[in-house]
DNA sequence: GTTGACCTTCCAGTGCAGGGGAAGGTCAAC
DNA sequence: GTTGACCTTCCCCTGCACTGGAAGGTCAAC
């Protein structure tokens, strides 16, 4: 199959698709003898763990590296749930601070709807933020 | 004061307030006869409102909206809390979103916490995630 | 008069995941 | 035989907030 058909058929875009290849995450498929790229449907698993991994807000690198030790031969199950306990502590981290973040700024807030515009000095730009 | 002393004083860098000035957080100040930037104190609480900005995850140019209310001589308190409720909707949502990944990613753990590389199969790469 | 720290402008790059568009080749249908 | 949809490579652009570095000017101290 032909790139535009592939990218229909995992929802995704021919540009895409170019730019995983370049990138390591697609291996460099067959051409027809015009130079086209010839896909088979054995390709959409890779392409839908892809989307699975983005899914899971890992970046390409991430994922290139769980398809780089399958492409070796190896099962890359103990690298996944290295990635995934990683994963885990940095969605910890940032909801904490996220939600630190919301406390803060709903207290500035609540002291905003207090405040009229008259109250409103000019030597700190705003004094409720 | 020269940039570098001001960048000292104000817990950033000389490039940075450069940055600032190009992009309109920072008025262009006076020169000094041989063409150096010469500030007063004064800029310091300005610095200080895009710092608490930054920090409550405003981008640079929403904090510029703020300042050229205020350098038209408004009181920015309306636009302020307008911006505070985005950003606390904003934060809502954003933590929503990533708790429920956290849940997502959490049931994957337990789930590959069971696998070992003899159940695993390569057609879709990891089962896993 | 020279060293070294500071300043000036300008250009380019960082990370992330692509998107836009040009210039040209190919293919099936009409 | 021509139209239109598709494909190829190529390079640049996006947003965000800077950062690095080159080439050159300035200033105070020694």
């Amino acid at each position: 199959m032909r790139i535009g058909e592939l990218a229909q058929a995992a929802g995704t875009t021919a540009k895409t698709l170019r730019f995983y290849e370049e990138r390591g995450l697609l291996p460099e498929t067959g051409r027809t003898l015009s130079g086209y790229r010839d896909y088979t449907r054995g390709v959409l698993p890779r392409l839908d763990f892809i989307h699975r991994g983005q899914a899971a807000g890992f970046t390409l690198a991430q994922i290139k590296q769980v398809l780089d030790i399958r492409d070796d031969g190896h099962a890359p199950c103990t690298h996944v749930r290295d990635l995934l306990d990683q994963r885990l502590a940095d969605l910890d981290a940032q909801i904490r601070s996220l939600t630190a973040l919301r406390a803060t700024i709903g207290d500035l807030r609540r002291r905003a709807d207090v405040a009229t515009d008259s109250h409103c000095r000019a030597d700190s730009v705003c004094q409720y933020l």
